[in-house]
DNA sequence: TGTACATCAGTGAACGCGCGTTCACTGATGTAC
DNA sequence: TGTACATCAGTGAACGCGCGTTCACTGATGTAC
């Protein structure tokens, strides 16, 4: 072998973290292979040895860019969670913060391969969440994963929307809402 | 004048209810200029006596897509709204769906003259939706209407992101969330 | 230890293609007489 | 009523450009002797 094992595999993860950085940021389409690859500190010509379309880089970027980074989804308690992810850091950093809040729509609408990550990552995400509730039932708990999910996701891309001012205005109200929403639970949960 | 007056109008709609619905089933990027005047029955160098660029016609066509279609957001109870919002024929046709569901993240990377739109968009929403809410005070309502439509356009990015089965899970899931959350709300409030 | 060699990660020019935009034109229309 | 005309909505070919992908190559490396 006339190249140090680890070497390939360390120039691979490199692009792919240049990758997801770069499409989160500024989406798929509006991201070319050749400036992945500049941002890599490669030569545009080179992509092709690591990966055999830009297709299996963007499903590539989905899965590594949630695994490593975003250490937001090892919080110990759901209203942690919920405050860091709604967080006015968050917001202005699209480049390392959630990719279901910056490419969602784009990705739904990708290769089979694409959708096919995507739906694991999202899946993954409210196995997480579940994780953090306490309610007995796991109907409840589900249902409830689901909601506050959804909640974190559409706050961070409405807020996007809305630009800075308006936009931190409306994630402080979703704070404000969840935590509203996780109180009232557990005495609605008995009562049923 | 040559031509009856309103015919340049009606075509320009027509053009305009092409791309809203084309935009929003595979995204800005993906569908060209050529294709949307295919669409709306005309030829592909004509556009231009139209608008003056493709990403005008973006901002137009979301403006547009938003007051005309969507009979939506003249529900008269906000219930009724979220249950037809989060629905599995909302689900599968994204082509007359929510702009913000279908195009969010790429709209506010656009360009200063699509995000004011945008912006412009979301704060309706949000005043339809505040509108709807009975709780005395207006910040509560505020609150409430943030989380809702957060929740709601989240719910159907996520769902469009897991496929069909498990995606009309989840929107069940977050129909019963939601549900949960207003009626929680006024016993809330009043405790206060 | 030093040298010749085989490997293969990375280079950089080239390709075909589809895009947004432009522009000289065509021909359907309402108006003037 | 009928005809010549001016207008301008729509046509279609052409443009320059940047993209994803390919490929012949270069040169840094570990191995064999």
């Amino acid at each position: 072998m006339p190249w140090p094992k680890a070497h390939k595999k360390e120039t691979r993860e490199r692009v792919l973290d240049a990758a997801a950085a770069a499409f989160r940021e500024r989406g798929v389409e509006d991201v070319s292979v050749g400036e992945i690859m500049d941002r890599a500190g490669l030569t545009h010509g080179g992509f092709y040895a690591h990966f055999k379309s830009k297709d299996e880089l963007v499903a590539e970027a989905l899965g590594a860019g949630g695994e490593t980074r975003e250490r937001l989804w090892d919080s110990k308690s759901l209203l942690a969670l919920v405050n860091m992810y709604l967080s006015n850091v968050h917001f202005a950093d699209r480049a390392h913060g959630c990719a279901i809040a910056a490419l969602g729509p784009e990705l739904s609408r990708g290769s089979v391969r694409v959708r096919r990550t995507f739906g694991g990552v999202i899946q993954k995400r409210l196995e997480t969440i579940c994780s953090l509730i306490t309610t007995r039932s796991r109907e409840k708990r589900e249902r409830q994963a689901a909601g506050v999910l959804a909640c974190m996701v559409g706050a961070m891309i409405l807020a996007r929307g809305l630009g800075t001012e308006r936009g931190e205005e409306l994630l402080a109200d979703c704070r404000a809402f969840l935590r509203d929403a996780l109180d009232a639970s557990p005495e609605r949960a008995a009562a049923d």
